[in-house]
DNA sequence: ATCAATAATAGGATTTATTATTAATTGATA
DNA sequence: TATCAATTAATAATAAATCCTATTATTGAT
């Protein structure tokens, strides 16, 4: 990021746009009405360096695509087993297991990465998996 | 799993064997010397369904491809920042985060995936990656 | 023991997500 | 405005996982 980019200001207003988490190919559906040209390529390579900056979050999720977020702040989050929708966990609510010990296993221990796993409310109410997203 | 197979059978022990987490090309290539002619698609295959079965455990890991568990007892895990190890974590250390809502979000909570991120005592020391496996 | 039904396999092709390459373009700086 | 490294679009390459199909192996019934 050693100068500005019309492609990296725009892939930054759509990865802050709303709370959903999108994926590097869902970022480029966004980012392609506004400028089309540009290449999926572009949309992954910004998508690390502004993660690399902190100006974003990268999510790694166990066995789904990577997804990225906007809010920097630190939150968990949860996932439908049914859609795959990805959820902020709003508040302190898990902080026990922040009181790690230091080494264990004789592993330095640097930080961990937790998810929860559930369904969704709009999965519950249509009782199975809607359309959208297998997994 | 309706039927036998000798395949499956060699597949199972060489997960069994050790506690290191295999990939499926690692197993493959375990099982490949006593099976010279399987596929890798059969190893893919058939780890899936033991997992299915609850005989393995397939562990699902955020940003690296997935690893197969012979022990299918409930336990965490811990992972190398530096060259990508993943061990037990031992004992039932943390309990806390069971104690869940069973409802967050408005979600329906199922469960929870936890992995503790650190630097393996062979990295540590070595100060730096070793060169088996980056990430 | 033989046989037919069909589950499971080998080998290869395909898909999907991501990264690398490259020539052309652009933004920052003097 | 000229320079030049950073960035881009386009495309090729890679890696993990899955899918496909002809063949083989297992099983229950004879
Ligand atoms: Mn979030
Ligand atoms: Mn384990
Ligand atoms: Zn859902
Ligand atoms: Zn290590």
């Amino acid at each position: 990021m050693k100068r500005h980019s019309h492609q990296r200001d725009i892939i930054l207003e759509e990865v802050r746009r709303g709370k959903t988490h999108p994926s590097a190919q869902e970022v480029f559906d966004r980012v392609r009405p506004r400028l089309p040209k540009i290449s999926l390529g572009t949309v992954y390579r910004n998508l690390e360096q502004l993660a690399a900056h902190g100006v974003i979050r990268k999510l790694e999720l166990p066995g789904q695509q990577r997804r990225f977020d906007g809010d920097t702040s630190e939150h968990y989050h949860i996932r439908c087993l049914a859609c795959g929708q990805v959820d902020d966990i709003p508040g302190p609510l898990l902080v026990q297991i922040r009181q790690l010990p230091d080494t264990l296993n004789n592993y330095t221990i640097l930080g961990h990465r937790l998810e929860l796993i559930g369904i969704c409310p709009r999965c519950r109410e249509t009782a199975g998996p809607n359309p959208s997203n297998g997994q």
